[in-house]
DNA sequence: GGAGAAAGTCAAAATTTGGTCAAGAATAAA
DNA sequence: TTTATTCTTGACCAAATTTTGACTTTCTCC
C-alpha cells in the first residue's frame, strides 16, 4: 500500500514540483494550499505531512499544534527560515523534522523514508491476509473464520503463511519445505503431504471450502 | 526517570562538552569513544543515541546498521560532512536525524526533545491497563489487581513489562531473553520457563485468570 | 483399460517442547 | 557476617507436535 503524504504550502510551483517528485517515488500525494484546506484534508489520514512554515492566515507552527490534536504522524517542516530559534520553535510545536529551503530532493526523500520507516517500526499495523471470509493475522499468528479462531500448529501456520502470502502461485514440495523449514529436504518426504492434509481438514471443517489446491505433478497453490 | 543518552564520538573535547550540557538538561549520559565501546554500552538501553559519523575503525554508518539490529531508539548523526549524499546515506543506514557540526546546543537539545517526545508518543504509554482490573504501572513498576498490589521481582516485572507492552504478539524465549536481559542467551535455558511459571502463579492466585498464553513451538504472548 | 507415478490417508513411533520441582548459586538486605 | 530473597540450573514428566512407513486412492499417459 502506498504511503500518503500531505503537502501543505501556498506556493503552487513548489507543491507541483514536490508532488510530481514524490509520486515518482511511489507515494500518494495530496496538496493543501492553505491551513484550512490542510485541516480539511486530515481525514484522508496521511502517513506523513510536509508543512511550510510561512503561510498566509494561520502560521505553520500554529497549524502544527492543531494538527497534533487530531492525528499522530510525522510532520516535517519546510522553510526558508534558518535561525536556530526557529528550528527550536518548530520542533517544540510538535514537529518531527525541519528541512530548510532550498533542499535537495534526494535528501527530502531520504528523510521521508527515515520517518516513515521509523513510524512503521513503532506502530506497525497487523499484517493480515484475507481470502473469502478467512482472516490470517501474520503478526499475531492467528487465523479466524468469521468470529471463530482456528488453531494451527507452528509448522501448519508457517505453511499457511507462506502459501497465502503468495496466492495463486504454485510451489512444489521441495520449495515449500525449503521456505518453511529453512533448509532442503533430504530424499522423498511425506511431511508436506501430511501437513497439508491437516491444514485442509481444519479449514474445511470450519469454512466448508478448499483453500489449498493441488496442481498435479507441480505442487500446491493457495486459491484466492 | 531521566532519559539516557549515549554519545558515540572519538573526540574527548566534544564528548565532554556535550556530556556536561546534556546533564545540565537533566539527561543521564554515557560516552563511548569507539564503535566497540558503543556496542558494549548498548545494554544500558539508551533512549537516544548521538553518533559521530567519522570514527576510527568501524564507520559510523556501519555502526548505525549494527545498532539497529539490537535496539530501537532514535539515532542522531553528528558530523562535519555536509553533502546531500552523505545525508541520504546516513538516513538510509537507519538514522533518524542528521546534525551538522558546528551546531547550536539549543538546536541539539530541541531536536533531542522532539525525538524523545516522538518516541514517547509512539511506544511508551505510562501505564498499561489490561482487561479485567489488572493495572500495570510501568513508571512506578507496580502491579495492581483491583486495590491489591501484587509483588514481582525485577526479572518478573521486566518480563511482564515487555510482554504486556506488546500484547497479542508472540515472542520466543530467545527474544524475551534478549529484551529483558539485554544480551543473547547462550545455549538452551530454562530461565524463561521458570519465570513465566512464577508470574503465572502470582497472577492466577490474585485474579484467577491467565494473562500469558503459550503458543506452542513459538513462544509466549500477553493476552489482551 | 492398465502400469506407474504422484498424491492422500491413517496410525503409530520419534522427537520436541513446555511445565514442574527441588536445590544450588548469586545477589541483596539486615 | 548472617539471613533472606531472587535467579539460575538440571532433571524429570507430560503433552503436543512432527515425522515416518505402510497402505490406498487418484491421475496421466501409453
Amino acid at each position: 500500500m502506498a504511503y500518503k503524504i500531505l503537502i501543505v504550502d501556498d506556493e503552487p510551483i513548489l507543491t507541483e514540483l514536490l508532488s510530481t517528485h514524490l509520486q515518482d517515488h511511489g507515494y500518494t500525494v495530496s496538496v493543501a494550499n492553505s491551513s484550512d484546506e490542510a485541516l480539511a484534508k486530515l481525514n484522508t489520514k496521511p502517513n506523513l505531512i510536509l508543512l511550510d512554515i510561512n503561510m498566509p492566515g494561520m502560521d505553520g507552527l500554529e497549524l502544527c499544534k492543531v494538527i497534533r490534536n487530531h492525528i499522530v504522524c510525522p510532520i516535517l517542516f519546510l522553510t526558508a527560515r534558518i535561525t536556530e530559534q526557529d528550528k527550536v520553535n518548530g520542533l517544540r510545536a510538535g514537529g518531527d523534522d525541519y528541512i530548510t529551503k532550498p533542499f535537495g530532493l534526494q535528501e527530502l526523500i531520504a528523510r521521508i523514508e527515515a520517518h516513515l520507516r521509523r513510524d512503521e517500526r513503532n506502530n506497525r499495523p497487523p499484517e493480515v491476509v484475507t481470502s473469502q471470509g478467512l482472516i490470517i493475522n501474520l503478526s499475531d499468528r492467528k487465523v479466524f473464520w468469521n468470529e471463530q479462531e482456528l488453531s494451527f500448529s507452528k509448522r501448519e501456520f508457517d505453511i499457511i503463511e507462506f502459501l497465502s502470502s503468495n496466492p495463486n502461485q504454485v510451489f512444489d514440495k521441495e520449495r515449500i519445505y525449503e521456505a518453511v523449514w529453512g533448509y532442503d529436504a533430504e530424499g522423498d518426504s511425506n511431511v508436506i503431504k501430511e501437513h497439508i492434509r491437516k491444514i485442509r481438514a481444519k479449514l474445511m471443517q470450519a469454512s466448508g471450502s478448499e483453500y489449498i489446491e493441488t496442481v498435479w505433478g507441480m505442487g500446491y497453490r493457495w486459491k484466492k
